[in-house]
DNA sequence: TGATGATATGTCATATCTGACATTGCCTGC
DNA sequence: GCAGGCAATGTCAGATATGACATATCATCA
């Protein structure tokens, strides 16, 4: 596994192994916490193309900036219920997350 | 809103109201609402294209048939995280699952 | 009819998620 | 340097999901 998605998984509370990397953890497992990430991905993507700080995003949501600072991390604490809701909420239509959810992961970054 | 799928969540335990149907219901969660159903049948129809019961199912999740069937239903106490690691782990690829999510709801019947 | 297998429904203790708040880190401009 | 706004992280109480169990419904077949 490359460094920066290590550490992108890391910082989202993931704490993957040292030296093993995904060692012990199953391909469904992965293929979840890739769909997981490219909606988070998405989420972000979408929030700084409609030019909104995480601050309003969470008054349009009734949330919290750190909620939804976690949300774009794909944090531990938050589940894709929560992605996906905030997704349509900032307008994202059903195709729009089936790309999402279909892309390879590779793509994803830059 | 047509009596099959009006039947179909308040089985799943939506308590759609009566007379105004999706009144109240904001465009965004009937998106998510398509979503969970979507997936749920995707799940229904994987584990019937296997010839697999709900309890073998449930074995092979480390869960309980009751589960299984609930989350076939889409029953309000499943969560999409849940529907999304079930199908992955009966196999579904990021591609199947992106064409559950994008797909239209009327075209999801039969 | 009963009996068997499969699926559905209700409830509950535990686990996990959620929003909130405080705090910290990170820039950019002064 | 230090404000300012923006994003990230830690923690916590209340809300929701999860698996388990009991039970119910529904077919099919002897």
């Amino acid at each position: 596994m490359r460094a920066d998605k290590r550490r992108r998984l890391e910082r989202a509370g993931w704490s993957v192994g040292d030296a093993g990397d995904f060692l012990g953890v199953s391909a469904e497992e992965r293929r979840f916490i890739d769909v997981k990430l490219a909606l988070a991905d998405g989420l972000r993507r979408r929030r700084e193309r409609l030019g909104l700080t995480q601050t309003q995003v969470a008054e349009r949501f009734g949330s919290s900036q750190s909620r939804v600072a976690k949300m774009e991390a794909a944090h531990r604490s938050v589940s894709t219920d929560l992605l996906l809701k905030s997704l349509f909420r900032l307008g994202a239509s059903p195709s729009d997350v089936a790309r999402l959810v279909g892309q390879k992961s590779r793509t994803r970054a830059a």
